[in-house]
DNA sequence: ACCCTGATATCCGGCGTCAAGTAACCGCCT
DNA sequence: AGGCGGTTACTTGACGCCGGATATCAGGGT
């Protein structure tokens, strides 16, 4: 739908009405960082976890250096510099093209103007939970409230740190999320935890599904 | 830690102190189809689409055979009968073994109560949003919030469609989560975009890192 | 002299995605 | 009745990405 031309191994995005981003967290933090200096991606990976980013965004070696080769590739950054120490393997320092700054830009932009289709392991347990008898899902529940519950204080407690150490709001927005999203879990679960507990909620093990009055696709892909 | 035991390709939870669940949701939902009777693959993916469960799970054909095969290898699962219909490709019906069956309640159990680290990609957005001018985020913001209206009320009228339907409540409860999880979010968007608008949410475009005063690793992976 | 940790990169196997490929079936047109 | 276009049944294969493990060297500590 959207026209884009393919000069070579290049892809560019060509008026771009659609976005269609397909970049991922671990690129577009890449791009973020070459944004602000060169670096190796070595480089990239300790500085992505002294900022804890690694927090937010799924961080290792094997796909930091395969990420960095497909933004070469399509021409988002460029090695600048090669330097050997020692006799240190080595080591290709990277920056960003102009090219680059704009997909950065763009790719923010979309990433946080529309949802994406995310799949939680926690909906699919829930979807089988009546595997469960009442009492241990219930349980269960609890327990994972109580998870989150010690997740929301350690994050509340670093957000405050990070805050007395002199951090704007702006840096530390994506944490508040982070903390009120694993909260309003927290309340939901304890809320069918209890409803579950004084039998507010109708239990019945095994097949509840099937009542055959569900028609498959009305069309448009949900968020 | 938690010993285990391997028997050739088997791999035997042993004393499961730490369920140490990596089951996908995808090989659970088998697992559960399979518990209510043997199927073959493609029919699974008819039955997990007829239920809607690839709302909640991500389906497709490459992966579920993949899938199958390795709950065969595991021996969760076997052959139960191969059938040949005219001239169609042969197909292989499955049944749940005694084992699958106790995975399947101790996978759903575990995914209940623990939760597990997720890296939605919206975090990953918020984490570089000062890319972007203050009106520009605000008014992305707003985009998202919209959206994500939308799909609370989409998703609201088919749970109530499904409802009038005789459903019962325990069986459309991960509908129920979803809708509160994205209602949440919708909620917090709002927020920030207000607080923006209003110049409460202080803005500094570029810059806005780098304190060095954040130590790292204090141990625990969190959630 | 030894060991442990940090710096730096690569490799390999598994899993997921996409799309092709073949057969049967259904309906309609003529 | 014949034929042909579209949808449904059913599986396989190629390929790319991801994550974990591993190799190598440097340097500091005991």
């Amino acid at each position: 739908m959207t026209p884009d031309i393919r000069v070579g191994i290049f892809h560019l995005e060509y008026m771009q009405a659609e976005p269609s981003v397909d970049v991922s967290p671990l690129a577009l933090s890449i791009l973020q960082l070459l944004d602000e200096r060169p670096m190796h991606p070595y480089e990239l990976a300790a500085t992505m976890r002294d900022r804890h980013q690694d927090e937010f965004i799924r961080l290792n070696f094997g796909s930091l250096y395969h990420t960095v080769d497909v933004l070469e590739r399509n021409g988002w950054i460029i090695p600048a510099e090669r330097e050997k120490e020692g006799n240190r393997p080595e080591r290709t320092i990277y920056r960003l093209t102009p090219t680059g700054r704009e997909v950065l830009v763009g790719v923010v932009g979309d990433i946080v103007a529309r949802p994406r289709r995310e799949f939680p392991h926690f909906a699919a347990g829930l979807m089988f939970m009546h595997h469960l008898d009442a009492a241990k899902a219930a349980a269960h529940l609890e327990t994972r409230a109580g998870a989150l519950g010690a997740t929301v204080a350690k994050l509340s407690r670093i957000l405050e740190e990070l805050q007395a150490h002199g951090l704007k709001r702006l840096a530390l927005i994506e944490l508040e999320h982070k903390i009120a999203m694993l909260e309003a879990e927290r309340q939901w679960v304890l809320k069918i935890a209890r409803e579950i507990s004084d039998g507010q909620l109708e239990w019945s093990t095994g097949m509840v599904r099937d009542i055959e009055g569900l028609r498959r696709r009305h069309g448009s892909s949900t968020h």
